[in-house]
DNA sequence: CAAATACAATCTGTATACAGCTTGTATTTG
DNA sequence: CAAATACAAGCTGTATACAGATTGTATTTG
């Protein structure tokens, strides 16, 4: 999944240190959040360091920041494994991430552009083309991390903003392992239709109603998670 | 501020990789929490790694964990400088940990045990014996950060607890700062009745409340705090 | 044959030398 | 004298060799 969605940036030739690690970190970050590297993997340090053209020591700065993030576990003598989460964690995880998204309004909100429209209905319009493209995971799953970072730019509050994000990266990939199991028609109609929520919000300049809009969503994916689950 | 209340423990002769960096990470964090290391100060790679008699590697990596908590900014060619915090990212913070107090007692509440009602008693009690020991500020915030610590394990959904505990390291700091401006009588009683309150709810075996009460209590730190700045 | 053991492969952790960046200072130059 | 410049000191970033930890495997031993 996703091993054609994203292209890695060459580096540039006057790159400056901390570019390099965004570069790579970034990297890393998106082939497990789209699971390019499924939960289980075990990350190499010289083989990335080769790859990255790089020496081990960049590689373990990242690979502590991953870890950090809740993406992978570095184990001394063993190795660096991707992470897989359980149920019971995911769950909190959730819960927590619905009670934040109301939030988002309430917090020192912000104000809708026209640029913020124009976003919305960029992706809106990738999210029609690709509705009739069954079982198009790959570009549904950029779909919705597209989403989440235009609602991150509508959240205010700095710190709910990076604490949002990395709720969301810790579990985002989980999510996109249950989709299929949920059926094309229903994960891309219930996508366009939080994105024509959001985007009905953001119309009337209603950054409360965009946070309930996407807390409601949540709670729409755990009620179809428990019902894939008994289902299964 | 500090320099006497903590003592940094000698390393054991089997002590593993990952326990010597924790023990080297707290004891950098609580030095910059404590203000040991006052925002601004500049940390020495190589001086920290002669004290804890490691290399520069081992002391790079607790910078990087700490630049992530937010208590440090690593600068190339300058050095790993404590950080401050503006007055708008210190009251969005507040702002958040108000909210997330709230939630404390509504996702996954745990069960009061006897050893809560221990602890939440022995804190009580240290903070009555400092109470005629005016100007002790270095107590009081030890005492402030076990506070934290307990209401920490009374909080059952873990990532709330995780966020909870960042935001606090974040900004503990700066109200230990701002502490002396408020004047000892007020300081302390009004950590005395934040206790009494959390307790109160403890007996109840009810969390929701103790949720309630710390966050009146941190509206009440910003109420004080907005007071002092107009006053100054 | 089964169980304990020794070992080798492979991974992360550490130490250290060196390269690159930033900044204050001394020097040069108009 | 003032401003631009060259430089040196000190910092973080990187590369690499080596140490320590873990685990699967082959060997030994009862």
């Amino acid at each position: 999944m996703g091993k054609g969605a994203k292209v890695d940036t060459f580096p540039p030739e006057d790159e400056t240190g901390s570019a390099r690690f965004d570069r790579i970190y970034c990297s890393l970050r998106d082939r497990i959040c789209l699971l390019d590297y499924p939960p289980g993997t075990v990350l190499s340090e010289v083989a990335l360091a080769r790859e990255f053209e790089v020496s081990r020591t960049p590689i373990r700065r990242v690979f502590h920041r991953l870890e950090f993030m809740g993406l992978v576990q570095i184990r001394n003598g063993v190795g660096t494994i991707v992470t897989d989460i359980d149920l019971k964690t995911f769950k909190e995880t959730y819960d927590l991430r619905k009670r934040l998204a109301e939030m988002m309004g309430e917090l020192s909100p912000v104000e809708i552009t026209a640029t913020h429209m124009t976003q919305i209905d960029l992706i809106i319009a990738r999210a029609r083309e690709i509705e009739t493209h069954r079982g198009n995971y790959d570009d549904l799953a950029l779909i919705a991390n597209d989403t989440q970072r235009l609602l991150s730019d509508l959240t205010g509050n700095t710190p709910l903003r990076e604490i949002a994000e990395l709720l969301y990266i810790r579990v985002a990939r989980i999510w996109f392992t249950l989709l299929p199991q949920f059926g094309w028609d229903e994960a891309i109609s219930g996508q366009l239709h939080e994105l024509r929520e959001i985007r009905s919000g953001m119309a009337d300049n209603d950054i409360r109603a965009v946070g309930q809009y996407r807390s409601k969503d949540l709670q729409r994916m755990m009620n179809l998670l428990g019902r894939s689950l008994v289902g299964s």
